[in-house]
DNA sequence: CATAGATACATCACCTGTCAAGGTATCTAT
DNA sequence: ATAGATACCTTGACAGGTGATGTATCTATG
């Protein structure tokens, strides 16, 4: 397993729409804030990026347009739904208790001594 | 998405090795004794157990024996190899890199404001 | 003694998210 | 012209998780 292939798996929808939270974007500037945030940690790969978005459209979490750019390549931008607002707090709430609950089950938080 | 059901992909195996750094035990009771660390939360499923289980003797992480009950149940045992030692404290370096990173992407660490 | 439930193990087929590989099209710099 | 950046997209394969299902033993209950 490397050391952050898998471990990021099922985040990345949150990853996208917090990176939506401050307003629209589209796919390729939002894959290059992510590796830029990362350095040469982690990379979302574009086949995943893409999947994603489709998925969260399909949910109705994002809405996304084509872009008016009369110069250079065309561009899909995505917005935030107030579906997907309030699935983002539910995530980052999520993500919240998720830290908690692996670092006690990997014993790295003080658990109250009072089994066995 | 559940709660807490794909987020923990990837931390599977790591929880057990994790289980195993006190000594020896058996299947069963590692998923009793995870389950009641975080109550409802979260409950690591029997196949999901067994199939990480031989993934990790496969790969020399954990090494096995049945027990000699001479009551109840037969046991197979578990205990961690040097190589799973080695293993298991790259992957609580990795979880702990992966925590700063995931909490980074969604904004939710004050990141350096020299960027823009 | 039949029944239910806990203990304890195991396998199989399926689902889902990730990603390598490949593709299209436009603009800019050399 | 050529290369490289920008910008999008699809396909097939893979791997981990899981529901369903099965085995066998022991204990408690009426």
């Amino acid at each position: 397993m490397a050391l952050t292939a898998d471990l990021l798996r099922g985040h990345t929808e949150t990853i996208i729409l917090s990176h939506l939270r401050n307003g629209a974007s589209y796919g390729y500037q939002i894959n290059k804030s992510i590796s830029e945030k990362c350095g040469s940690a982690f990379e979302l790969k574009e086949a995943t990026l893409y999947t994603a978005f489709r998925r969260l459209e399909a949910d109705g979490m994002i809405r996304s347009w084509w872009g008016d750019e009369d110069t250079g390549a065309r561009r899909r931008y995505y917005r935030l739904t107030p579906l997907g607002e309030a699935r983002l707090r539910e995530d980052l709430a999520g993500w919240d208790e998720t830290k908690r609950l692996i670092d006690q089950l990997l014993d790295l938080e003080p658990v109250p001594a009072e089994n066995k």
